[in-house]
DNA sequence: ATCAGCATGTAAGGCGTTACATGATTCA
DNA sequence: TGAATCATGTAACGCCTTACATGCTGAT
């Protein structure tokens, strides 16, 4: 595995369920991970290929059922081992870059109702995807009985938690700003 | 401004407000702003050459006093502009990049103590992130009188709002996974 | 004397995004 | 027929980190 490329061990995670395509590894990093991981076409293919040279992933024998180009890979037991170490591994990197704190911070270069205006705009946001979280939960919440599904359902409690103080944070700033 | 580089109103923000060196740029930017954004001299003295070309930043008149090298750059007009064209851009990316949600995704994979034993790392960094915001907290409501300081006010409570949320989600995480 | 902190800067290299290029299939 | 989606990949480019190189100052 690349040094730092976290790429590759969400090809294995995801990998660690189904046999993917490169096309269907993105939709499912745009869907339930989108909101603490990203992954781009430009990355997860190279990463692909990088994984298939090191004997982690594996072309499943094409669908000629077909006819049109798809490449579905599976992991390897290598590829197993290193997701497993992955998961043992006591360090992670936790980063957030949130541009609409640095509006904060820096704010009082301005009039406070250009800060407040900030605050509404991310309180949007927030709002938005705590929605789409919610619906997330209640479906995970049918399906709790597969081993897998609470791993999901934690990340999702996490992002409604975590958004829910957002919003009490915006209500809170906005007060403050205007007093 | 270069496009995509966020650095350069990082550090037009801190110098908004005082005069400063690259090494007193990046001295701030570890302290209160660190957990939101980051930044590395390697990022730091190109971003303020760039900037002094552009005219968004000046070299003040070396203090002779001293004798060592010391750079003070200040702010310039054209710089404070910037700074509140930025303020005022509607748009702000904000990113999560949690490596521990993504080991709780795919945490299926392996026993369930190990996912319990990286939420309790993840509990650990928390705690302790909380207790330097809350000193900060503390410090800060001694001087909310002056406008900048609600701003850096604003910024901490977030964190402390958010790190409270990331506690509660630890323990519902841990008896989740324990039932 | 020595070590920590002050201070500036460059170079190499990795990571990742965006845009582009290409083409098939499915459905209205 | 045209649009959306499926599907793979490359190229250019930008950002950032890490490590290195260098040397002064102040305190113990």
């Amino acid at each position: 595995m690349a040094k730092d490329r976290k790429i590759d061990v969400v090809i294995l995670g995801l990998l660690a369920h189904d046999d993917l395509t490169g096309y269907d590894i993105k939709k499912q990093i745009d869907g339930a991970i989108n909101f603490f991981w990203k992954g781009s076409f430009g990355s997860i293919y190279p990463a692909l290929s990088d994984m298939e040279k090191q004997g982690l992933v594996k072309r499943r024998k094409p669908d000629n059922t077909g006819g049109r180009e798809r490449i579905v890979y599976h992991i390897t037991q290598k590829g197993n081992d290193t997701l497993k170490t992955w998961l043992n591994d006591e360090k992670a990197t936790n980063d957030l870059k949130y541009e609409t704190l640095l509006k904060m911070y820096f704010g009082g270069a301005e009039d406070r109702r250009v800060t407040i205006r900030n605050i509404e705009i991310f309180e949007e946001q927030v709002k938005g995807n705590l929605e789409v979280l919610r619906i997330y939960k209640e479906n995970l919440e049918k399906v709790l009985d597969r081993e897998d599904h609470i791993h999901y359902y934690l990340t999702v409690i996490f992002g409604i938690e975590t958004y829910e103080a957002y919003l009490r944070w915006c209500n809170k700033a906005k007060r403050i700003l205007r007093s």
